[in-house]
DNA sequence: CGAATTGTTGATTCATTTCAATGTTTGTGG
DNA sequence: CCACAAACATTGAAATGAATCAACAATTCG
């Protein structure tokens, strides 16, 4: 879905550790990295303050979109897990409108896709509820796990409670208290890092998404 | 800033009276606008629930970048005051591609401006304090009413003190007492929608900002 | 296997919401 | 331009949800 003519200039497959870092603001920008297995999280370090982590990347996502105004990386970009991307060379200043049309178009779009999905983020870190903001994160994580295919129901959350709590603006300790009462009340079982979601039309019912269409075969 | 290359695509300015709506699901998407004055709000309304507030609109930013790919509008855009927009046509589906180069070089820089200021009020948002979230909200207004020129200190509100709480997921009330303890404080006072802030630097640090470089003449 | 990191749970404190009443602004028509 | 009504904003008191502090359990990784 993001990977039409984006494929074109590609240059190499990378693959990057658990805990390595993709991009930082001290390094030069000269790509933007399109995820291709793994999970990353981007975080915005100030120097004395507690890091803050301002968002996820998951299968199919761009990192880095946000460097090609300014060309300079404005955030740490760190794998949750070992992981794999693929550089997109962005060339030289001004070379960008020297670039196929297709190029630039699939660009346009991959950056409108990218906007909506930021926007839809930012409604559910705009919440009040702890319950809505972390049934909200579960079930964006299911879903992005699952490049396309509709929430997935059996996966492994990359990242560490303290990390959806950092994201969400909730002590790690509510995350888990939380995600325990998910799983007592039979919606998602949570064992570790591994969730099984056993009732998806309630955990979207409480991350406030609208039923997606019924797809019921004519009778 | 925003009003290089762009402006050579504008078809004609559009004035928007106060909460009369730009943009909303129903309408079929051929453009997308750069706010000239004034200034809107983005809503997601789902049936059956609370209307939620997604993104405020300021002078020199783009509205409806979201749409380009799905070729339509996701949200409703309403002026909050009486304000005026250019159109941005994006023609047919795949007509992008014939656009010139340098048009699609600067949609690109300016989607680029845009995910950065997305993914900065992504950060605003996850913090856990709600003296902290409006902190961090004043000073966006106040430079984002002042295009370019810095934050300002002196300007009027143009939301509701509901929109405010709506969009940091906070109660109206917590957002007027904390405006209230802004004042006595000396940080910003505020008497009714008129906002005066006397202690930048304060409002700055409680925001989590970093100072901005000191520019003194050289001695 | 064992140490270190990560995760859970309980008790308490504190911040924020909620409910309720009152004050203030804004916009309208006389 | 003033008076008025409606919309909006503030403030207080009580209830609640989330943070913090602290101890312990489970997982991960070398």
């Amino acid at each position: 879905m993001d990977e039409t003519l984006l494929d074109a200039v590609v240059s190499r497959r990378v693959s990057v550790k658990k805990g390595e870092v993709l991009t930082d603001p001290s390094m030069s920008f000269e790509a933007v990295f399109s995820v291709k297995s793994g999970a990353f999280k981007t975080l915005q370090q100030v120097p004395g303050q507690r890091t803050k982590i301002i968002g996820f990347h998951f299968p199919g996502e761009l990192v880095g979109l946000e460097a090609i105004d300014a060309r300079r990386h404005h955030y740490t970009v760190e794998a949750l897990v070992n992981s794999s991307v693929c550089e997109l060379h962005m060339g030289k200043v001004g070379e960008l409108a020297e670039r196929s049309g297709e190029f630039q178009q699939e660009m346009i779009l991959a950056m409108s896709r990218r906007i909506l999905h930021d926007q839809q983020m930012q409604a559910l870190l705009g919440v009040q509820s702890a319950e809505r903001r972390i049934a909200a994160f579960l079930y964006s994580v299911a879903t992005r796990m699952n490049a396309g295919h509709g929430p997935a129901t059996e996966f492994r959350l990359p990242m560490l409670r303290e990390d959806v709590g950092n994201y969400l603006g909730l002590a790690v300790e509510t995350v888990s208290r939380m995600l325990s009462q998910f799983s007592q009340r039979g919606i998602a079982s949570l064992q570790g890092r591994n969730v099984t979601i056993s009732d998806l039309p309630a955990l979207r019912e409480m991350a406030g998404h609208e039923e997606p269409p019924v797809l019921t075969s004519p009778s």
